[in-house]
DNA sequence: CATGGAGTTGTAAGCACTTACAATACACAT
DNA sequence: ATGTGTATTGTAAGTGCTTACAACTCCATG
């Protein structure tokens, strides 16, 4: 069943059913209904691989990400496919795994698919401490486009959409420091472009409130519950002081509350939690904790939009940004 | 760049250096590694389309499941494009989002992009009321090998991998039973092939210990935490007395240990409650929620496995069982 | 030294489509 | 009727690969 078929039976050729199957105009109303006829009779769907040595586009897009299962790039990718099927692509995942190694190895695989575009998903795939690490990425942008979801390189062919995190952290500090918290632990996972935004989000609220930033209440640790709790319970043990802690992602509050029930303090009173991401997770504890919406949804569609945007030789900003939410839930009053 | 540069740079023909791309055993050792040499100094990736044309494959395989933010089937995406990945194909993602509004159409679209075999991850495509729904996916498994992970479908060319779900129910339930339990509460979402296999194990075990199976204490509930929490509360209200409670997902037993929390019930001392899949809510409640490990990533692991057998022309059974393990955490102790 | 066969390589015909360009049809003005 | 221009259609040459089959090389054997 080939195109041949379809001419055959309609009596008409070949690149007239061509053109109906790729909406050329140059076709008579009349023929282009008889034609349509014929395909849906004999039930003709075109071979992808014939349409792709013509057309030398796979109408597919490539997207990367770390690790999938989790939460929010599970999200993430549901939010692109869905988006990028509406708009007819199709998308060829590649995951990583969480310690991305080989990630570039897998970027060059994905692009040896001859995809139309590569979305990288997440904010880890850009290197803030070695630029030219970058460059594998940067190179790639020159023959396709290249869209980030939630990370940021400034160079040509290489569209970002990200969340405002340093507004977001922002926000959250103020609004603690305005509620009369004077000691905000801040515990975060992963050195990276929103992870560094959301760090100095904070910083500038504690400066833009006159309150010094104490490297002693910014730390580091291991994105799962248990390692936050511990961290936290050591943190206590050793003398250290706050009413209040800041995470980077909501598995590190959940590990938070769990020392606050560990501790016996009431929340928010005694200690105020924040979440970030507000996933399931943060549903699940009680009292459930406020987090920050961040918007992946919107974040998805916009990547798609500009990346059609820039497939049809629009002109697209190289980076985008959209806020996020606060959301007030049991751990904090603010 | 294609073939012909590579064949005059190696100074042989295009046939020869198709060898070498297949692996085909017909070319000597010399001439191989001249023609990898000049593939590597030219940086070349044969096309895929081409090759797609010529060899009618594309050496990827068609995943479809509802949505794939749910962590079940995110954990599944990743598991199953990492192994087939490992075997040297790809994956093209279809999610139909959580309603499976169209998911025929979904199927066929994916079809039609000649993907050499179709999994569909989660039960709920398998239909178990209206049997002839089932039969595009039966009908599409005489052209290409259709896997389900986790639902079973007896027709030629359809491969399952499934969790005992039954057996995994039974066991449960039994401890429950043997550890002094006698108002066992069951708590399901779905109704679908492992959903009715619970269910089922469930009423064995109670029937096997001689407890009448009673059902005023099998409820169904949406999958969610505050529809579960909000049952159980009205459940309670109304006069029912129940000492553990059973779900069929992990989301719901966070519902009953809120629910717990808010009747100030002891766990497991009061109420014993049981989650299932394991996943990362079951480790976000305190008490943390006892859970059954589906095996997920075994089961991914089987599926492509079987993939392959089905590629090479092995003899595959149509159905393989895979145990699930019971998790003991907080809220049991059995 | 011819012969046969195995091992290796090349030729050329697909595969199912797109599209530039040529050809034809048609409408309308002259 | 003739010419002109436009709308529509067809022809044929790609697109980059696979593979059946033919052809060649080389060596051992008779």
């Amino acid at each position: 069943m080939n195109i041949y078929d379809v001419s055959a039976k309609a009596g008409v050729s070949i690149a007239t059913v061509s053109r109906v199957l790729n909406g050329n105009p140059n076709v008579s109303d009349k023929t282009r209904s008889r034609v349509m006829e014929v395909m849906n009779a004999l039930g003709y769907t075109p071979n992808v691989f014939a349409r792709g040595l013509g057309l030398n586009t796979m109408k597919t897009v490539g997207i990367m990400c770390s690790d999938s299962s989790d939460p929010y790039l599970a999200h993430a990718i549901y939010y692109l496919e869905r988006e990028l099927r509406a708009n007819g692509y199709d998308s060829i995942l590649c995951c990583t795994g969480s310690k991305l190694i080989n990630k570039r190895q897998y970027f060059e695989l994905l692009l040896s698919k001859r995809v139309d575009a590569m979305i990288l998903a997440g904010s880890k795939f850009v290197e803030i401490d070695s630029a030219e690490d970058n460059n594998y990425i940067i190179e790639a942008a020159a023959d396709l486009p290249v869209m980030l979801v939630n990370g940021f390189l400034d160079a040509p062919g290489i569209y970002s959409t990200v969340c405002d995190d340093r507004d977001a952290m922002y926000q959250v500090a103020d609004r603690l420091i305005k509620s009369g918290r004077r000691r905000i632990l801040y515990v975060y996972t992963s050195h990276s472009y929103s992870g560094e935004n959301k760090k100095r989000g904070y910083r500038d609220a504690l400066a833009a409130n006159g309150i010094p930033v104490r490297d002693d209440l910014i730390c580091q640790c291991g994105k799962n519950i248990a390692a936050a709790k511990e961290l936290l319970i050591s943190l206590a043990d050793s003398g250290l002081d706050f009413d209040a802690v800041m995470t980077s992602d909501d598995s590190l509050a959940v590990g938070a509350v769990k020392f606050a029930h560990a501790r016996a303090l009431d929340m928010p009173k005694d200690l105020a939690v924040v979440g970030y991401n507000n996933s399931m997770m943060s549903y699940c504890t009680d009292p459930e904790i406020s987090s920050v919406d961040t918007k992946i949804e919107a974040l998805c569609i916009t990547t798609v939009q500009s990346l059609m945007q820039v497939f049809g030789g629009g002109d697209v900003p190289r980076k985008t940004t959209i806020a996020a939410d606060f959301v007030q839930k049991q751990t904090t009053d603010i």
